[in-house]
DNA sequence: CGGTTACGGATACTTCGTATCCTTAAACCA
DNA sequence: TGGTTTAAGGATACGAAGTATCCGTAACCG
């Protein structure tokens, strides 16, 4: 079970934008260059984010992408499920009813036990991606990343839009 | 992101083998007929289960499969891990290395804030599978299954061993 | 108008999960 | 002792899903 790539390079791009002055776009050829990963693979992750508003796109020459929320009401999960999907990572086949002993017009109340603590442990991983917000990010990596490259980072992706 | 049902078969067969009497095996092919799922394929299951210690199997007739430990002993995640591996479910690419502005030569102190919040989030995953014991399953079954079908259930289990 | 960009459909490639088959060795039984 | 049953594990085929690329369209800009 690995979730797809699509979902790092979403993350990063969204922790890029953070960094940059508000109202500037990016395009994607950029932020492909920037992470050297495909320009057309990265577009349909972008385009997932752009359909989820979490980003929004412009086109034409200067186009591209910028965030479409304020970073402290964009959450990880946000990010996550707009690429990955919302759907558990268990998925019930309902085995049970295939007991040959249960009657076969038996009702199934709820849900099985094994399903609802597989449940439990997709809604707690949900609940901590919930927990952190792009403003969080941003805050963590001011002091992960040395000012300098930061700056260098802003201008270099700047110079190309 | 889906985990494979391997897993989902795999925790119905424990579920099945903490009902049945102590010392008794259960075979794949009975355990496979059961729940209707392919018995070579299902076999590859037990093996990995065997293997992490969580059952125990032996050969030839009447032989088969029972718990290698106290139901209490044994957790979710035990068994998910077993049968799923034990890797986080985020990769880390180090995406980060290919940015242009980033000195050749810098050194990475410590995994970015992204693959951290990731890693969190996975930990809460396992942390809650790691919090349910197939005891705990085992009494939740109780309330949620009719005793008269359980009684059933293992009539028909002890019946083809 | 021509060039740039997001957008989305279609398509090939690659990886991984699914499923089956076969052989070996151990345990049991007649 | 010899034949049967079963777990164990390697090899292989198949299919689904992720990865990657290509192309046409529509919107934006100078
Ligand atoms: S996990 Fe429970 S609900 Fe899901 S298929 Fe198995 S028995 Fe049914
Ligand atoms: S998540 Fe962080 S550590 Fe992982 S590849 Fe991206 S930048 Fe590197």
């Amino acid at each position: 079970m690995l979730l797809r790539n699509q979902v790092e390079w979403a993350l990063h791009c969204c922790a890029v934008m953070v960094g940059m002055p508000a109202e500037r776009f990016l395009a994607t050829k950029v932020l492909a260059e920037f992470h050297e990963v495909p320009k057309e693979y990265l577009s349909k992750a972008l385009q997932s984010l752009s359909q989820a508003g979490i980003i929004e796109g412009t086109l034409g020459p200067n186009g591209g992408y910028r965030l479409a929320k304020a970073p402290s009401e964009i959450t990880f999960l946000d990010v996550v499920e707009a690429v990955e999907g919302r759907t558990s990572s268990f998925a019930c086949t309902e085995i049970r009813r295939n007991n040959p002993c249960r009657p076969t017009r038996m009702r199934d109340p709820k849900p099985c036990a094994v399903a609802r603590v597989m449940w439990e442990a997709d809604a707690a991983w949900r609940k901590t991606l919930r927990g952190v917000r792009l403003s969080d990010l941003a805050k963590t990596l001011e002091s992960d990343i040395p000012a300098e490259l930061a700056a260098k980072n802003t201008e270099w992706l700047l110079a190309r839009s």
